[in-house]
DNA sequence: TCTGGGGTCCTAGGACCC
DNA sequence: TCTGGGGTCCTAGGACCC
């Protein structure tokens, strides 16, 4: 039968580093970049498993992480070799599966054929070394009927595990974990069932449709039948290309200043516009977000009328965007600016022929 | 413990068209 | 002149994920 597996890769950044630098394996590793005197906002990429003991985790702000760990070896982010190393994970998956879905830098999902439950296991554990050999990076795997519950199988597999789930045990696996375990399912979701006395999946599963619709609106039936075990029927999905790319500048001190806002604006915009360009992709509407000093947001976009790859047309209307949502704020109350977001949507691939003459003929152009 | 940077998807109201 | 139901696009905001 047709099976999904998910693999996720462990602690990602810190293996990349640690395959370069085994002289760092079992001491506490963290990547970021370490708090200095100097106000930082910056928070933990990514945290060793030993870091992990003493409380440290990914996405907790630095100074944090520092007073928790002082012994803590830091080494700075490098995307470019992590993008590299993501490139050789999926590249060695797609030598050996027909059918390789990336979900994320460090997980992915596959599709495969397995006579029984011990049959996949068989193959993610030999999947499982062959990309430790082969890589020299570590991985967990989840196995089941649908890639909603592989992927959450493998979560309990961490680190370093394999975890299937057949069809028949599913609502057994579920049961008792978490319904934030259920991707999709953050604090926010889980607050407000928590209000209905839900907690577990079980709960969710006991719950009913109608109170779970009351707790968290349309989305709530479908959870509860994910709770059950009843799942949509799993489809393959068809490949599509990036939607949007954004630039986010974080001050080191919160900005009320206009002008200053419209230089680092305009610089995010050539710098990304010239990267979208460089990817061959044009873009078909712009927006601006602005994170105020209380973290509330705020953003503005507009659709242009064509699709165009210009930085110029970009950092034009990103600066009146920009000009657009400030003065709005200025009318009503006058906070400072903490995050500012230059963003591109409605990406579409640069060297696509013209709009031909079949197509024309046949309606609008897709899109 | 005051919270980065890069993404995706969903909802909902209004405009506009047939 | 007033009425309908349906569809699509645009925009803003929210929630979530790694």
């Amino acid at each position: 039968m047709r099976w999904v597996l998910y693999v996720d890769m462990d602690a990602f950044y810190v293996n990349c580093e640690l395959r370069d630098r085994p002289e760092l394996r079992g001491l506490p590793l963290l990547i970021g970049h370490r708090p200095t005197d100097a106000p930082s906002r910056a928070v933990v990429l990514s945290a060793s498993y030993e870091a992990r003991r003493v409380g440290v985790r990914s996405a907790q702000p630095v100074r944090e992480a520092a007073r928790r760990c002082p012994e803590a070896r830091w080494l700075p982010p490098d995307f470019p070799k992590y993008e590299a190393r993501s490139g050789e994970v999926m590249a060695w998956l797609r030598e050996r599966f027909s059918a390789v879905h990336p979900q994320s830098i460090d997980e992915a999902m596959l599709f495969v054929e397995a006579g029984s439950p011990a049959a996949l296991v068989e193959i993610a554990k030999g999947a499982q070394a062959g990309l430790r050999d082969a890589v020299g990076l570590p991985s967990s795997w989840g196995g089941a009927p649908h890639h909603l519950i592989a992927k959450i199988a493998s979560d309990r597999a961490k680190p370093g595990g394999v975890r299937i789930v057949p069809a028949d045990e599913v609502a057994r696996f579920l049961a008792p974990q978490s319904v934030r375990a259920i991707p999709g399912v953050g604090p926010k979701t889980a607050a407000a069932l928590e209000q209905g006395g839900i907690r577990t999946i079980e709960e969710l599963a006991a719950a009913g449709h109608r109170t779970a619709r009351r707790l968290i609106g349309a989305w709530g039936g479908s959870l509860v039948e994910i709770a059950r075990g009843r799942l949509p029927p799993q489809e393959e999905p068809t490949e599509s290309g990036p939607r949007s790319r954004s630039s986010d500048r974080t001050f080191a001190t919160d900005v009320a200043d206009l002008g200053e806002l419209e230089g680092t604006v305009t610089e995010m915009a050539r710098e990304l516009g010239e990267a979208v360009a460089r990817e061959g992709y044009r873009f078909g509407a712009v927006g601006v977000a602005l994170r105020w000093e209380d973290f509330a947001r705020v953003q503005r976009g507009r659709a242009l009328p064509g699709s165009t790859a210009s930085p110029a047309v970009l950092a034009n209307a990103a600066s009146r965007l920009l000009r657009e949502v400030w003065e709005e704020e200025a009318r009503t109350s006058a906070r400072r600016v903490r995050t500012v977001t230059v963003r591109v949507e409605r990406l579409r691939r640069a060297r696509e022929k013209q709009v031909s003459l079949d197509t024309f003929a046949a309606g609008p152009s897709p899109d």
